[in-house]
DNA sequence: CCAGACGTTGTT
DNA sequence: GTCTGG
DNA sequence: CCAGACGTTGTT
DNA sequence: GTCTGG
């Protein structure tokens, strides 16, 4: 088994940069953490896994994100820009709108119908999400996570946009209505996948009525915290993000 | 026919 | 106010 | 999701 | 690429 090592921020720009996420039209960016290492990705994932480990505990639209697709020859993980540029789209900039898909009308919407009709489906890893709470005018960071904090996946849908230039991998990440321990933050959720027969049907199944029977609130148990405001800049990623805060209201 | 959009979120 | 970038 | 920009010219 | 609006 290969052996992972802590890289620095800019060790892993330049990884991404090799395998061929460019820095120079997007990148390098909802919210949503993924801080465990490479092992618990390909054992929850069933997939090779050979990114560095590098903690993410803020990861924004339009940021490289690891994920995994569904192949002839078995699963996949392939890094892709958050924010999906449909093929036919002129220039790339349609991507920092197109970062979710709404459920009720994936199948209808030009920019992602034919991604959910032709198995351009793929696995979002995660181990947390970020919901802002309206107060008024104050917004609070919550966190989301499973009881034991492993790691998930969000149900997306990828494209690949071809330019002169360049081929841009990028993914959407499918929202629903909020389940009940949700709704008190926030009135929408990503998709949950939790466990690995869903992850098979979300790759693989060609038949809608499985496919939509996926996409409903998760109902299992949430772990919902205040985060600090840190959060609120992109710029910022690291594991003080998480702590759990110690009266409530950061 | 051509032109223009193609998306979600939340808030007022 | 609204769009783009992260 | 939030933060930050919101513009053009010409020159290095 | 494909649909909607004019």
């Amino acid at each position: 088994m290969a052996r992972y090592c802590r890289v620095s921020a800019q060790i892993f720009a330049v990884y991404l940069h090799q395998i061929g996420v460019r820095t120079g039209v997007f990148i390098i960016c909802g919210r949503f953490t993924l801080t465990v290492a490479p092992e618990a990705i390909s054992k929850t994932f069933r997939v090779p896994c050979s990114i560095p480990y590098f903690p993410r505990y803020n990861i924004a639209p339009g940021q490289a994100v690891p994920v995994i697709v569904g192949g002839e020859s078995g699963r996949l993980l392939k890094v892709m820009r958050w924010g999906l540029i449909p093929h036919w789209a002129k220039d790339a900039s349609i991507g920092s709108r197109l970062v979710n898909a709404r459920t009720e009308t994936v199948l209808s919407k030009p920019a992602f119908r034919d991604s959910f009709r032709f198995r351009r489906r793929c696995l979002v890893p995660a181990d947390g999400f970020y919901e802002w709470k309206r107060e008024g005018k104050r917004s609070t960071p919550y966190r989301i996570v499973l009881p034991d904090k492993e790691v998930f996946a969000f149900a997306g849908l990828w494209d690949r946009w071809d330019s002169s230039e360049e081929s841009v991998f990028s993914f959407a990440i499918i929202t629903t209505e909020a389940s009940e321990s949700m709704k008190e933050i926030h009135s929408r959720m990503p998709v949950i996948l939790s466990v690995e027969e869903e992850y098979g049907e979300w790759l693989e199944a060609g038949d809608f009525n499985t496919l939509r029977k996926l996409l409903r609130p998760y109902e299992g148990r949430l772990h919902i915290y205040p985060v600090s405001r840190l959060v609120n800049s992109p710029k910022n990623d690291m594991p003080e993000l998480i702590l759990e805060e110690e009266n409530g209201e950061p």
